[in-house]
RNA sequence: GCUGCUGUGGCUCAGUCGGUAGAGCAGCUGAUUCGUAAUCAGCAGGUCGCCGGUUCAAAUCCGGCCAGCAGCUCCA
């Protein structure tokens, strides 16, 4: 490849050195505006840029605009980036003598053989590792767009200094700027939150913050997504049960959750003792476990529930359907042997496979490992660190790792789903536990006639149905398949003449399964068919005189697509077959 | 929870310098019966998120609270 082929802007590579050093450009500009601000730091990110600053006002979105142009300036100044080491004690010097605190505690924080390398661009100078573009010329100026300013804290920790967040893109062409800027108001219609009012899915309402109303289309869409989930469960040999919503809180005691998640928990009191609302299925599970004899010919034992959670979310944190208060978990434990935990867990990843190419989605994992609060010993946690691991790896699937963020019971693999703006969100989850087996002194009879304990796993694969409906909202912009969505076929009569033979019909495919509407008002048949449209309803039967006089349906699809006059007969087969794209393979 | 921004009829939004609110869609009534993305007319609908303050007068200014949005933190 040539050195001008490496240039281009699909290299990721060229990609992150001209966003980092777009990053260098905007603190150089604040620091020419703003020269009392302090400097914390500016990486590249997936779609742009940001630089933290500490400013004694907080920074607003109308002050963007001086900071672009100050930052066009840069551009056209051509100023060389320049690269330089310092010792250590003189970095630090010279980071004190400028007045940059946040730098120098970076420094301080530096392991003992770094090389410490700074950037110097004109009058300014970075600490960074690099690296970077030779000049600020080499920056389309009018290509560059800060996005947003929002607040950060200090190294991610919620206990520091609040920072300003500046974001920012920028593109070597003013073409790409725009296109790209267009993409993303394209993706915000997609907004599952937008789309669920407009669809009539669900509401949320200030009576009761992040806790959602199904309204009756989305709560067909729920059920249809749950059919769907018992189907491809019962497959996988698993059963079901549903556990009581609040327990006392000697159980949450025993599994640990008053100790490590009460902040998280609703409780209340009963007759003086102490209750909580379930923030997980788990325990009420290990009960069911327990209530009778397990033999080793059980195992697997696969134990399912769609359970309803309440966690106390932090207000900030409420994200429409992605983040409440509470939701519906489609649980499963799976009990087993030692020796079964990589059948099970490669069994678990099959399935999740199955049910996210059903929908078209593709996911990244995550292996989450041990936190600070955590139950069971170090030696446990990496032998079941290393069996998550080795399940997978075995299986060719990709994953990275993200230290300290596993449950407290116990390490896990999270799988993430992209929303509209390519945000990721956790659905599917598989965690290693052999935590909470210990803790309720769960048993099962070996082949031996002895007493042994299961390990077990929880997992999730949609992981909130809530969650999940808000993902496939965007990833299907509200044009469900035909199989999940809330109408599938929407009969508009021409004329009153026709009504009556509409309503027949419709009363036929309802017989046969099929979800049904009739738009019987008095409108033009292009508005019934506008507005159908717009809710997304994957069919229109167009019927009229026409079609009564010939026994016929005229079948429209949502794209536009004119299927013509066909039977009744007809068209159910074809909707039919539609609706099998999902058939349980 | 933190920082910033926002909050007007069911929905989308307008409301100039403070002078107690307007449109379109939806709804209702009537006319129209019209074959592939909006028929016409009329009617009705709002203590301008809530509480308090300033003022002769507050949707507009100030404060507190609530909710939402963006991000951080956290997480399914």
């Amino acid at each position: 490849m040539s050195e001008e082929n490496l240039y281009t802007f699909e290299n990721e590579e060229y990609r992150r050195t001209y966003w980092h050093t777009c990053s260098h450009v905007l603190a150089q500009a604040m620091k020419r505006l703003h020269p009392q601000v302090k400097l914390a730091i500016g990486p590249s990110i997936d779609n742009g840029f940001y630089y933290d600053f500490d400013t004694p006002e907080p920074f607003t979105e109308g002050q963007l605009a001086e900071l672009e142009a100050e930052m066009r300036k840069i551009c056209k100044e051509k100023l060389k980036l320049e690269r330089f080491e310092l010792p250590r004690a003189e970095a630090v010097a010279f980071m004190e003598e400028k007045g940059e605190p946040f730098k120098v505690e970076l420094i301080n924080d530096l392991p003992e053989d770094a090389v410490i390398s700074f950037y110097k661009q004109g009058e300014f100078t970075d600490l960074c590792a690099g690296p970077h573009l030779d000049s600020t010329g080499r920056i389309k100026g009018n290509a560059i767009k800060l996005t947003a300013c929002n607040a950060a804290y200090w190294r991610g920790d919620s206990s520091r200094e609040t920072l300003q967040r500046i974001y920012g893109v920028a593109f070597p062409k003013k073409d790409e700027l725009d296109e790209y800027l267009a993409k993303i108001e394209e993706a915000k219609k997609r907004d599952h939150r937008r789309l669920g009012k407009e669809l009539g899915l669900f509401m949320l309402r200030d009576e009761g913050p992040g806790f959602p109303f199904f309204l009756p289309k989305g709560m067909t869409l729920k059920n249809t997504l749950l059919d769907y989930w018992r189907k491809v469960h019962k497959k996988y040999g698993y059963v079901e049960i549903s556990t009581p919503i609040m327990l006392n809180r000697q159980l949450w005691e025993r599994s640990g959750h008053w100790d490590h998640y009460k902040n998280n928990m609703y409780t209340t009191v009963i007759d003086e003792v102490d209750f909580a609302v379930k923030p997980m299925n788990c325990p009420g599970g290990m009960l069911v476990y327990d209530s009778e004899p397990h033999s080793y010919r059980d195992l697997p034992l696969r134990v399912g529930e769609i359970g309803l959670v309440h966690r106390h979310e932090l207000s900030g944190a409420l994200h429409g359907l992605f983040r409440v208060r509470c939701f519906n978990q489609d649980d499963a434990h799976v009990f087993m042997t030692r020796e079964q935990m990589q059948d099970v867990i490669q069994e678990t990843v099959r399935l999740f496979d199955e049910v996210y190419s059903t929908f078209g989605l593709s996911y990244t994992i995550e292996l989450s490992t041990m936190p600070e609060d955590h139950i069971g010993t170090v030696e446990e946690w990496e032998r079941n660190q290393d069996i998550l691991k080795a399940a997978i790896t075995d299986m060719g699937k990709e994953f990275v790792v993200n230290e300290g963020d596993g449950a407290f019971y116990g390490p896990k693999l999270d799988f993430h789903l992209a929303d509209s703006l390519g945000r990721t969100w956790q659905c599917g989850t598989i965690q290693l536990d052999s935590q909470l087996p210990e803790r309720f002194e769960l048993e099962y009879t070996g082949e031996d006639g002895q007493k042994h304990r299961p390990v077990m796993i929880h997992r999730v694969v949609l992981g909130s149905i809530e969650r999940f409906i808000g993902v496939i909202t965007e990833h299907f912009a509200g044009a469900f398949p035909a199989w999940l969505a809330p109408v599938q076929v929407k009969l508009l009569p021409v004329t009153d003449r026709a009504a009556e033979y509409a309503e027949k019909i419709s009363a036929q495919l309802d017989g046969q399964g099929f979800r049904v509407e009739v738009d019987g008002r008095n409108e033009k048949i292009g508005k019934k068919i506008r507005e159908a449209t717009l809710e997304k309803i994957p069919f229109m039967l167009v019927v009229g005189d026409r079609d009564m006089e010939n026994g016929t349906v005229s079948v429209r699809r949502r794209s536009g697509e004119d299927l013509g006059a066909m039977s009744l007969d007809q068209f159910a087969a074809l909707l039919g077959d539609e609706v099998k794209e999902m058939t349980i393979k």
